[in-house]
DNA sequence: TTTTCCGTACAGACTTGTCTGTTTTAATAT
DNA sequence: ATATTAAAACAGACAAGTCTGTACGGAAAA
């Protein structure tokens, strides 16, 4: 079966490393053969083309992010701990991955004109977030219109898009801390 | 002399177009050449290299983006109304160039490697956003001691940067609008 | 035995940057 | 005003290397 064999698997992880210290464009189809020690042939024999690798890796990256994250929440109560677990996730993948910014905004950054199946599953990564936030913000003690909810779900996720944007261009987490410390206080 | 000829004048504009439109990589030597309508010698006569026109690019559009900003806020009154046009600016831009993002963070997400001087000239763009805030915010009739306006400018930046960000995963201005009215709360 | 993978050569188009030689522009000298 | 001279921009061929994607023949594995 082709979706679990070998070659992809070795592929994704191959370019789920090399997309994001590299880039996308400034990654060779030369590379990711080299590196994910798999024949040209074989990588053509699974992915059409390199945009089909593209497509394949942010599908793959949304999920796995996802898993990972509600891993991570794991133990951790729902309400305000979750929504602020948020933030702690992104300082943890930030610290790890050396200050790179968002994966997925990352390559919309790159890639003006974007095929469509690609975009949608960054989309799809964004409205994940912004359900959680929603859902949590309805659960906390202070009564909140749902107005109300959803005007403080689009806060929050601005400060978390933009801390993102911020401790890359500073290369460090403290913009991250600073926007966590500040939905703390809009929860309250 | 050199640095006012029409080879550059034309260079400028022209990468200013394209470098934003289909970002740096995409944007290659001869179409570069072919829409300034400049010979290719003439252009390496001016510019070393690629990489030396993104710099110039650069340091352009950062001076470009201040004096455009000033003109943009004359007659506006010191305090909230600047920091509000901040918001209004954006929102101008984003919609004359189709929600494509900051220009020079898509620069930075482009080219992790960014070279030392491009990368300066980002940050001179942003210090210059953080002190006019924070100028800003000392005018206000509500009394703050320096830590609180240092850190309330973070805030309003890092509203700034999320904005810019969700307005061009949205395609559109709502993100811009929001993250204003979040800011004008936040000053009073 | 049939699928999967391998190694590698290759096509064809693209890239940045160099080089040659010609033409235009503009300032200075007559 | 006209001739001279030096700088600047021109057009375009070319080098050297990169890129993606295809093809072919053989090896391994299920």
């Amino acid at each position: 079966m082709k979706a679990n064999s070998k070659v992809r698997t070795r592929v994704m992880d191959t370019v789920t490393r090399l997309f994001y210290d590299q880039g996308f464009q400034a990654t060779g189809i030369n590379q990711i053969i080299e590196e994910s020690e798999v024949a040209k042939a074989s990588l053509y024999e699974h992915f059409p083309s390199k945009e089909a690798i593209l497509q394949a890796y942010l599908e793959d990256a949304t999920t796995r992010w996802r898993s990972e994250f509600e891993e991570f929440c794991k133990g951790k109560s729902a309400g305000e701990k979750k929504i602020l677990a948020l933030f702690d996730f992104r300082k943890l993948l930030a610290i790890r991955r050396g200050f790179k910014g968002c994966t997925f905004i990352r390559v919309v950054y790159e890639l003006p004109n974007l095929d469509e199946a690609s975009l949608a599953a960054v989309l799809r990564y964004k409205e994940y977030i912004r359900n959680m936030l929603k859902e949590n913000i309805a659960l906390l003690p202070a009564k909140r219109s749902p107005r109300e909810i959803e005007e403080l779900a689009e806060m929050i996720m601005t400060l978390y898009e933009g801390c993102g944007v911020q401790s890359s261009l500073e290369r460090g987490a403290r913009p991250i801390d600073s926007a966590r410390k500040t939905a703390q206080k809009l929860l309250r």
